[in-house]
DNA sequence: AGCCTTTTGACCGCTGCGGCCAAGGCGCGG
DNA sequence: CCGCGCCTTGGCCGCAGCGGTCAAAAGGCT
């Protein structure tokens, strides 16, 4: 999933929920890769490209204006994995927001985060390049509705922004949009922003504690540090390996080559990020296996195969020993989350 | 760690810290290891045999009648690492001793706990084998304490249990014990334990939270299936690979030999675990250099040194991608909790 | 252009990984 | 007790990774 342009599934189930009976539900969710009588997998990624055809053929089915805030309500922070838990144990709101701004890029490429101190308060803002044809749009405004909905779930009083600014032009109407978010909505802005007064950000968390909120940054961090400190070599190898397993366990003259350098060159290069093909080739099994699991579509030999194990059972000894749990157990695990 | 009589020496700084001035609190602290001019380690563990000594030269110097409950009183949960942090985070009282009773065995080996329902209530159940001579007679009083304590710090409501038993013999005054604990506490009795209603272990936590309470759960089941699911002669391989590190990378051959088989057959047993000598010994080295690296009397040099490195270089790559930052800045991380 | 430093790539010894096969040990049934 | 089947063990070996060595190539600076 690095480096595609991919969203979590999530936003495609909350859209087709907050649409209602006016659009074929299953035939939108299929359109997006996701099988509509399967239990929910909270891992699911799904093209970011589908997602906005996706809105789009649902605008042309019912009137879209107000769905993003029908589907911005509806999100839920237990709904965002760690990241919403971080959100939810962060001390103050502007902490919660700053878990945002750090961490998102752990879950997607598509969209940024930056918190920015302006005149009258603080700016979160949402960086998403690209078209603002109609698809785009509709998820812009489902986005900052949904940070403004979890920050209600994290606040001990009512809560409500200064302003919301929208780049996109207004749509048909603004009214639902403007009392939902209980203020003034600002369509052909400079920028996609909720701002908030600094009182506001910050105000103590409902379950704000400092040794959970920190627990959990170090996590977080620690992905995000394996994420910006790789070599794009590396991480090109990655992705080169995790095409060849199917083959079987790739040699690393095959993969060096494909990268246009020497097995020795590639080896030293490794080496200088303190590691050796061996275990790149085993976190990437890894990886691949956690990844493939979460697609349902796969068949537990058919993953075994695709991650390069020559038996079954070998696949199970090895992910029971990165896990703690079977292969099996897991997805079951994940389908029940 | 593993599998050595090993306590936190969290007890033993709260120890010294409650006998107040009436010790040398240098010289019990040095008793066991514990440099008293650095900064507090959280991760240093201790041996057990040492601490019941320091707490008897202590009894020997002061009346500690009272000294284990002013030590359980001290205790804070954000003290107790991801532990207190699952114990907090537990929806209810009786939860969060559910996550004491599964996971304290990751923390040390020399007791363990359980809950018993009984009638009046449940019981829990401090397990703690060997000789009760006064060290570890004041440990348990200290124990109980603590568990009352930390939950107490959870509850919304002031709380007491509806008796504690203690196995060993009165001390000579006991009216400390019951005014602190708030409730009868008999000695002699057949085991150590709390007694709660089941009213208060239903209690809701003040920051109890499922998402939260779920997710460090997970995280520490994952620590304790590795825990569990080790097959005892890979255990012994990791030991006896820490040992041989010094001394360079350990030959597969060598380590076999030294637990009594050839080199194919140990071979096959750690395939059957689903790993290999390369990837049992990089994890060892790891687990080695952050254990040493809690241990401050280890210079970084040394550390590359007992951990196999050729040169510190790239010891310090390795460790950057196991654990995304540099030793030092690790060290220095610990030092400052 | 010359010089120095760094990088590259070929080579190679050592060791791990995993397949293969024969020998040995164990349990069971006749 | 003996024969048979199954499982484990250990030796052997081909392949590939790991890391040291050295000469050639590349890059940067004066």
């Amino acid at each position: 999933m690095r480096g595609m342009d991919y969203v979590t599934s999530l936003f495609a189930r909350k859209v087709v929920a907050a649409a209602g009976s006016g659009i074929d539900a299953a035939a939108m969710l299929a359109q997006v890769g996701i099988d509509p009588d399967a239990p929910w997998n909270p891992g699911q990624m799904i093209p970011a490209a589908r997602y906005y055809a996706m809105l789009e053929a649902i605008a042309g089915q019912i009137d879209a204006t107000d769905l993003p805030i029908r589907t911005g309500a509806s999100m839920r922070l237990d709904e965002y994995g760690a990241l919403g838990l971080a959100f939810k144990a962060a001390t103050t709101l502007g902490a919660s927001y700053a878990r945002v701004e750090r961490y998102a890029r752990l879950w997607t490429s598509v969209v940024e985060y930056e918190l920015r101190p302006t005149t009258g308060g603080t700016l979160f803002i949402l960086h998403r390049a690209g078209d603002r044809h109609l698809g785009m749009r509709l998820s812009n405004e489902a986005t900052l509705a949904s940070a403004v909905s979890i920050a209600r779930q994290v606040c001990p009083v009512p809560l409500s922004p200064v302003e919301v600014l929208i780049r996109h032009p207004a749509p048909p109407r603004v009214a639902a949009h403007e009392a939902w978010f209980g203020c003034p909505v600002r369509f052909g802005a400079g920028l996609d922003a909720i701002l908030y007064d600094d009182e506001t950000l910050a105000r103590p968390n409902i379950l704000g504690d400092e040794g959970i909120s920190h627990y959990l940054a170090a996590h977080l961090d620690a992905e995000l540090s394996e994420l910006t400190t790789e070599p794009p070599l590396v991480t090109q190898a990655r992705a080169a390996i995790a095409q060849a397993l199917s083959e079987g366990t790739p040699k690393m003259a095959e993969i060096a080559r494909g990268l246009g350098l020497s097995a020795r060159s590639f080896h030293r290069r490794l080496s200088d990020h303190g590691m050796t093909f061996q275990t790149l080739t085993e976190e990437t099994r890894r990886d691949l296996a956690e990844g493939l699991l979460r697609d349902e579509s796969h068949s537990l030999a058919e993953i075994a195969f695709l991650t390069g194990f020559s038996e079954q059972s070998a696949f199970t000894r090895a992910f029971k020993r990165w896990v703690g749990t079977t292969p099996a157990s897991y997805r079951k695990r994940l389908s029940h989350g």
